[in-house]
DNA sequence: TCCTACACTCTCCTTTTGGTGCGTATGGCA
DNA sequence: TGCCATACGCACCAAAAGGAGAGTGTAGGA
């Protein structure tokens, strides 16, 4: 977790001062930002990294909650940015493999910090919520 | 980061093998994670981790093209999670301070990891959406 | 013979997201 | 006298997200 903070830190000092990171650099990271913190990502990710290859209905099963349409959009997203593999086996009917890349592994690992944090909080968040309600709510 | 994989094993091993792990909490991680992972609490995350205290348009400034009321709505919510802590000083003209409490300070300390994650890896993603590109878009 | 499974695609619809611009209160400055 | 700055709230609108349900093509089972 340090070594994460000092190259943080490191990139946070590279933004400011030097100007070899240019803007369409700093958007790019942006765009990346953007497009993968999103909630149906991050749950895909999590039930590849947790359950290996899986086809497009386990995904879904796995997930939980998601529309067809919003799972194949995901999926197809995700191995544009190059995160997951997917393998057509022309059969009938159809399979499909869906598998983690290792760009898509780094992520998940990546993301691992937040779910340990949405694990060990998410009791603070509600009683904050509920401090709030009464605080703000209630006035 | 191995202290993390085993914490995210541990809770992989908990939420499938162990039924004290109910549906509530499953759901209420599950709202926490999509409302924290959003593109502009992540960035005004940064934001306030980076510089401190800010002020509204302050923020807004960091942020960068963010509209008044994004900003005031990711604030409000943050402010409602108890991520952040809102200052009013009543003066004239209106003079609000946003700081990150300690929780916010560790949900941005959990998404350092994805900023690096981006920062490494967006060229590949780059490569990995025009090789797509080349693959799909032309065929 | 008809039904089911799979991995979608397509259309239609509602909800959410997000932008723009206007109003506001008033002390200080020109 | 009159305008500016701050941190919004509100109303209106466009665009995107997202859900529900129908259609598809065919091998194999009832």
């Amino acid at each position: 977790m340090q070594a994460i903070r000092s190259a943080m830190a490191a990139m946070h000092a590279r933004s400011n001062a030097l100007p070899p990171v240019s803007p369409a650099v700093e958007s790019l990271v942006r765009q990346v930002i953007a497009q993968v913190a999103d909630k149906w990502t991050m749950l895909v990710l999590e039930a590849l990294e947790e359950h290996g290859t899986l086809r497009f209905t386990e995904v879904g099963r796995m997930v939980g909650g998601i529309s067809q349409k919003m799972l194949t959009k995901t999926l197809r997203e995700m191995e544009r940015d190059g995160l997951v593999i997917r393998t057509v086996h022309p059969v009938i009917p159809p399979h499909v493999d869906y598998t983690l890349t290792e760009l898509g592994r780094e992520l998940s690992a990546a993301f691992c910090g937040v779910w340990v944090w949405a694990e060990t909080y998410y009791a603070e968040v509600s009683a904050a919520r509920k401090a709030f309600r009464e605080r703000e709510g209630g006035a």
